[in-house]
DNA sequence: TCTATAGTTCAATATTACCGAACAATTGAA
DNA sequence: TTCAATTGTTCGGTAATATTGAACTATAGA
């Protein structure tokens, strides 16, 4: 049966969704966990950077309060698994054309 | 001569812009900006709530500054103005999904 | 049991948002 | 010209939020 840290939210805003990924480091952590599809631990989605766990807990938090994101315990890591149809289904179109957009600012600046 | 409240961004951010849009003041006042299509000063842009001019001063600066909108002194009022082209050119199709899901957010919430 | 690992929570500090009051600039009327 | 009204900015104080290190919880594996 799932744990789920937190049960995920049932009620997503658009301001919700675009405060969450307006912060660099949690669009670098959305988009790691797009890119890999399935399920990734808090660690692995991190970007890079010296940035304080605590710092990067709060962030998942805000993720998933969003509604982007639904992470599940397991064993002592954390599954993290974006929540595509549901924002989907909320917004049609937003991460088709948010994320390319995202990428090739990443590309852009780093 | 067209006098700039500042001059106009020419480094515009996909974080900023998110950042920006993310409040629901601000995307207001941008969605109110793109429904006239031309000029409108500050005070009838604003949503009607009881915001402090002051802080509607600052949430100007801020779209301002994301790049999002023009601002020229004319007379005693300011005239703000999309920049919708320069947008469009930096992220294409941004606003095109953005706004729909805007409007169609408001007409759930308020 | 003991140690290592992955995240969360907590308390403190730093940054940012919001407001009222004072200010500057322009308009229009007396 | 002078005076009042209008529009928006700036400033100082306070409230809210972000970031961090340290302490803590829970699980895995030796």
């Amino acid at each position: 049966m799932a744990q789920f840290v937190h049960p995920p939210t049932d009620d997503i805003t658009l301001s919700g969704v675009l405060a969450a990924l307006a912060d660099p480091v949690r669009l670098k952590i959305f988009m790691s966990l797009m890119g890999h599809a399935g399920c990734m631990s808090c660690t692995e989605a991190a970007p890079g950077g010296g940035i304080a766990k605590s710092t990067l807990s709060h962030h998942f938090r805000i993720l998933r309060e969003a509604g982007l994101i639904r992470t599940i315990k397991r064993g002592v890591e954390n599954r993290n698994v974006p929540r595509n149809e549901d924002i989907e289904a909320r917004f049609p179109g937003l991460l088709a054309t948010l994320l390319p957009l995202a990428d090739q600012e990443f590309r852009r600046t780093g």
